[in-house]
DNA sequence: AATGAAAATGGTCGAAC
DNA sequence: GTTCGACCATTTTCATT
């Protein structure tokens, strides 16, 4: 997974902004705010898309629109040595996690946790407490966001739609 | 900012997912896989949109080939009470923190901080920890992801896109 | 209320330079 | 990098149910 260096200029940036603020923006009127046809904004875009600098284009959405409602990290402690590759397949079997990664400090693992309300939550921890190596959790519940517009308070993974049919 | 409740049926839920998915592809494309015109996709993806179920649309980029190589989690503890509204101010004076949020348990908050490498981590936490009522901090460095198309993972906000000039 | 069909405008994307 | 052309998508208007 390593990637080469790119050439990566004051235009990249400019395109990559632009679709940062607004992923549906046409390559015409990026190429207008920034002096280039739409053929050449396309051809960075898809540049910038095959060198893995953009991943991807998606929607945001507010959780709690669609029933999730309670939100969680989670510090994870293991028995004894704990293999990433280990640790990558547990955080996959449940869906209510949107990010888990190795951390510094005492936890081997953190976890971002997404449910529909706190009976589910502990459902959830539960679930992962029953996990055959996870020695103990300690919760961190969200209270409430202070830059409501950050990434991690608007956005949802695909595995975690089902939720909508629960509102 | 209270969001009224509003119809969200079965196409909608499709809808959403679709968009999750790929944020730009075609209203008539979403309308073959749901059997609407996109017409009437697009009608509904507006009221999503006006509801605020769809908060918007963005690309998702990895801030470590714009530069951005360093990321931590940090708790924040306060001098006496720490009122949200005062809280959300310092978090705004500081780029860098790509999310926060109030928690239950010892801290008063937990940011997410994003850096070029570690000595840029430095001179932000030696910043964060200048203002007036912070007590202490305790970081947790984040080290590998469990789920590397987590949202956390990928995306970055647009105010800390001038370290794609570092690189 | 929500849908689809039509028409005008505007965007995408390959080919050629 | 650009322009051009064919095709496709978006958006408004209007008629239908």
């Amino acid at each position: 997974m390593v990637h080469r260096p790119v050439p990566f200029d004051e235009l990249d940036r400019k395109i990559v902004a632009a679709l940062i603020a607004n992923a549906r923006t046409s390559f015409a009127e990026i190429g207008a705010d920034i002096g280039l046809s739409a053929t050449a904004v396309k051809r960075r875009v898809d540049r910038l898309r095959e060198s893995g600098i953009i991943t991807g284009f998606t929607a945001t959405v507010r959780p709690a629109a669609l029933g999730w409602r309670t939100e969680a990290y989670v510090e994870v402690y293991c028995e004894g040595a704990a293999p990433p590759r280990r640790l990558a397949e547990v955080v996959r079997n449940h869906p209510e996690i949107t990010a888990a990664m190795t951390v510094t400090g005492g936890a081997d693992a953190l976890l971002h946790v997404r449910a529909t309300d706190v009976e589910h939550f502990e459902e959830v921890l539960e679930r992962i407490r029953t996990e055959p190596f996870i020695r103990k959790t300690i919760s961190y519940m969200v209270l409430s966001h202070l830059l409501p517009d950050s990434p991690e308070a608007g956005a949802a993974r695909p595995a975690a739609e089902g939720a909508a049919d629960l509102r």
